[in-house]
DNA sequence: TAAACCGGTTTCATTATTTGAAACTCGGTT
DNA sequence: AACCGAGTTTCAAATAATGAAACCGGTTTA
């Protein structure tokens, strides 16, 4: 678990948020501690900071930490400024109605795919993902494309990071194999999930290059194998790109006006 | 702005983090110096590792910060265990499909609303957009109905706290006129929002409380004055009631399993 | 052309905060 | 009554944060 380079205090606390949001679950003091490096009343005083800061949620009953409202309140403006959701919401609404499946937007997020926003389409698969949701990158659509694209010295260092967990049979399971397939990827310009992370899951990913070619993000429409096949995945292909490239277009035409009220209108 | 207590370093560190939040749009560090207590250099120090640890983001083009992509990580796994979301969601898709309108479902945070989920009649979840957003307690359908039912101490220090702008000709512009509509909703149950928010747009909004009384949150369904009238929501109240009495009852028996795999399943 | 200016960055001695071993509290065992 | 484990507090030593001042590179002003 390398750490990136721990810068003071403030770098360690919020190691400890970053613990604490793994869980995935409510999490007692003496659970954080087994885990932790910090001696015992370290860990005590940051916990204890992060909660009255409202980073974390202390449940008295249970005597358990999870991750605070503050959060919820930070990410929204995070999501509407430093993400690509805002600039791309109309033209994912648009594909998404076009072509009637589900469609997702990502962002790379280290060495993981970060879901940053999602389009449910008429009678979708209950398949349960949301904006905030991450992801493997190597075996999901848009990881692998965003991968593909992404300059050899990054690329490097976030396949370095990949699990290569084998979540079904046609998970890619090994870096090698992922490489093989990142260079078909390069060479069509857009990428399939076969499969590799969820049985019958299926999708096709574009995607979302700058002019000079770095990666922003991706896009992909998924559906299951019961419903259609590759093939008729790729007949998507087109759209996909024409969204990719409007994306692309406003977000570098992307520029905040230069007075925003700071009141709150609309709900 | 009165500080809560600030907790050493960390607790500065996040309080420029909120400060860049507040914006709303990317800063550059010569604004934020300008509002801050802090002497340059440490301000600088604190934006700094915030970068570094992303929970700022730095666009080098136009030398400007915004809230980072750390937080829509780190707010996913808040919402998902620190909110009445994840117990609400199937309770408010079926209430949302047997309305046909817009549902809210709020929390109450600091002073503020907290808007923690949205269901659009037509077009379903759109996650962050809406969740996250924060808004004024006086004068929404929501905020009312929570004031309405909280603790009178808690009660008199949220309502010092309220602005009362005059956002339109019918918003309650003095903490008196806003008693008197709390204590109308105690006896009723229930409360509306009569375009004291926005022109045009109402609400019936229903209080979702413990069985010993407390505010958990607040329920709401939404609609123009073009499409209906109050006495037309008033007739979703009985579902609505029974919404939020599911939401409760769920919401006592929550338990998280005993142990839950860190591994990403599902997308 | 020089001088002042401005936003951003670095230095470094001073100061204040963080740190963690140890010790303590409080329920619940043994 | 002694023990145990989870959580909490103490306090001197070690470390990190602090901020006045100075610096840098580009732009405007005199």
């Amino acid at each position: 678990m390398g750490r990136v380079t721990s810068d003071g205090t403030v770098g360690k606390a919020l190691e400890v948020l970053d613990q604490v949001a793994a869980y995935g679950r409510p999490v007692r003091f003496s659970e954080l501690l087994a885990e932790s490096d910090f001696p015992k009343p370290t860990l005590y005083r940051f916990v204890q900071t992060l909660t009255n800061q409202q980073m974390l949620a202390y449940d008295p009953e249970r005597q358990t930490y999870s991750p605070g409202v503050r959060l919820v309140r930070l990410a929204h403006a995070a999501w509407e400024q430093s993400t690509l959701a805002p600039v791309a919401r109309p033209h994912i609404d648009a594909l998404s109605k076009a072509v009637g499946e589900t469609v997702h937007l990502a962002q790379l997020d280290h060495a993981q795919v970060l879901y940053i926003d999602k389009r449910n389409a008429g009678q979708p698969v209950e398949m349960y993902s949301q904006a905030g949701k991450v992801g493997p990158a190597y075996c999901t659509g848009v990881g692998k494309v965003m991968l593909a694209f992404l300059d050899p010295a990054s690329a490097a260092t976030v396949i370095e990071q990949q699990s290569f967990h084998a979540f079904t049979a046609h998970t890619l399971d090994s870096a090698d194999a992922l490489r093989a397939e990142l260079a078909d990827i390069r060479q069509n310009g857009y990428g399939f999930d076969r499969e590799e992370h969820e049985p019958g899951i299926i999708c096709v990913a574009m995607p979302i290059l700058t002019d000079a070619g770095r990666v922003l993000g991706a896009l992909s429409v998924t559906s299951t194998t019961s419903r259609t096949n590759l093939a008729g995945l790729e007949a998507f292909v087109p759209i996909l790109q024409e969204t990719a490239h409007k994306i692309t277009r406003d977000a570098q035409n992307w520029s905040f006006p230069d007075y925003n009220t700071k009141e709150t209108t609309g709900i």
